[in-house]
DNA sequence: GCAAAATGGTTAACTATTAAACTATCTGCC
DNA sequence: GGCAGATAGTTTAATAGTTAACCATTTTGC
C-alpha cells in the first residue's frame, strides 16, 4: 500500500458495488461448497458431479433416459455427458443400453451397484447438506434460495430453444 | 411417475429440506453466472479464472507478488497457479520475475498488455455485473451479499494455518 | 424413394482444477 | 561447515467442463 505516484490512469481501480459485491459472493459460495463436498464424496469414490448424475438417473429412471436428457437436466454440454458416463460405467455405477427402436440413442441406468451406493449416500446425506449450511438459520436458507432462484431465472425466458453441440449455448 | 411396485427401500427419494435447497442453489446460481460470464470474457480472449488473476495481481503489485501469494489470495492450489499463469506468460499478460533474494521465488506482475487489457474490460465490467444481477435490485443483492457471506465465513475458523501442496486442504 | 436436414452420440483439443510426487533453494542448528 | 527440514515452484495423472468437428441413424419433403 506504498507507491502510488508515477502511472497515469492505472491507478484508478475497478469501482466495487453491489452487484460485483453479489457476483464475488456467489462464486466464493459456490467455491466454499465445492471445497467442503469434495472430500466428502470422496469418501464414497464419488466427485460432486457424479453424485449429481446419480441422483438424476434416480429420479428420472422410471421410464428410459437418453444421455441428451441427462445433459439437459444436468446443464451439462453433452459431449461431458459421454466421458462421464464411460467413466462411471467403467465403475459399474451405471449401464448404456442401445434403443432398439433408435439406433442412435442409448438409455442409460443405474446398476445395482449405483443404486445401492446412492441409498448409503442417503442415509448421511441431510446431515452433511446441514453441517454445510451450518452457518445459516432455516428462514435464511430459505431467503438465499429464494434470491438465488430470483437471480438465475431472471434470465433463461424461453426455456429450451437449444440443442447445438453444447448444451444451452444459442449464442 | 409410473412403475412403483417391485424394488424394497429403492424408491424412498431423497427427502428436500431448506439445506438441500440452498445448497443446489448456490450451485445453480454458480452456473448460471459462469454460462454468463464465459462468453463475456472469451470475448477479451480471457476466461474468467483469468480475469480474476489480472485483478488480484494488480491489486496487490505495489510491492512483489509471488505465486504462492496468488494462490492464497484466489483460493486455487498452487500447482493450478503454475499452471494458469504459464499460459497467461505465453499470452504475454503477466511476467515471471525470479526474487534475486531467494531464488526459489518468482514474482508476477502485469506486463503493460495485461494492465491495459484490464482498464479496457473496467469500462464495460459495471454494465455487465448489472446485466448478471439484473433480476435482484440492489438492496437484494445486498441481501444474497450478506448470506452467502454468513454461509462462507462460519466454517474457516482461524483463516490461515494450512500450506501442503494443495491450497487450504489441511486435510 | 431418396437426398437433405435433424438428432444422438463420440472424439479431439483446450482450460481449470486437484492431489501427489519431485526439484531447487534456503534456514536453523549442532 | 554441513545436513535436516521447511519453503517455492513444477510436473504428472486425474476429473470436469467447453467448443468444434465428426459419424451414424432417422425424419422430412418433395
Amino acid at each position: 500500500m506504498t507507491a502510488k505516484a508515477a502511472q497515469p490512469d492505472l491507478r484508478d481501480d475497478f469501482p466495487d458495488s453491489p452487484a460485483r459485491r453479489a457476483v464475488v459472493a456467489v462464486v466464493r459460495g459456490f467455491g466454499a461448497v465445492q471445497r467442503q463436498m469434495g472430500p466428502y464424496f470422496a469418501q464414497f469414490d464419488l466427485t460432486p458431479p457424479q453424485f449429481q448424475m446419480l441422483t438424476v438417473i434416480h429420479r428420472l429412471q422410471d421410464e428410459p433416459v437418453s444421455q441428451r436428457r441427462l445433459g439437459r437436466e444436468l446443464y451439462v454440454s453433452f459431449p461431458n455427458i459421454t466421458v462421464m458416463l464411460s467413466r462411471m460405467e467403467a465403475a459399474k455405477l451405471i449401464r448404456r443400453r442401445a434403443n432398439p427402436l433408435d439406433r442412435r440413442e442409448k438409455f442409460v441406468e443405474l446398476t445395482r451397484r449405483g443404486e445401492s451406493l446412492l441409498n448409503r449416500i442417503w442415509k448421511v446425506h441431510q446431515q452433511q447438506l446441514e453441517h454445510v449450511t451450518a452457518g445459516l438459520n432455516s428462514s435464511e436458507r430459505e431467503q438465499l434460495t429464494g434470491l438465488l432462484n430470483k437471480l438465475i431465472f431472471h434470465h433463461v425466458p424461453e426455456e429450451s430453444k437449444m440443442e447445438t453441440t453444447g448444451v444451452h449455448s444459442k449464442t
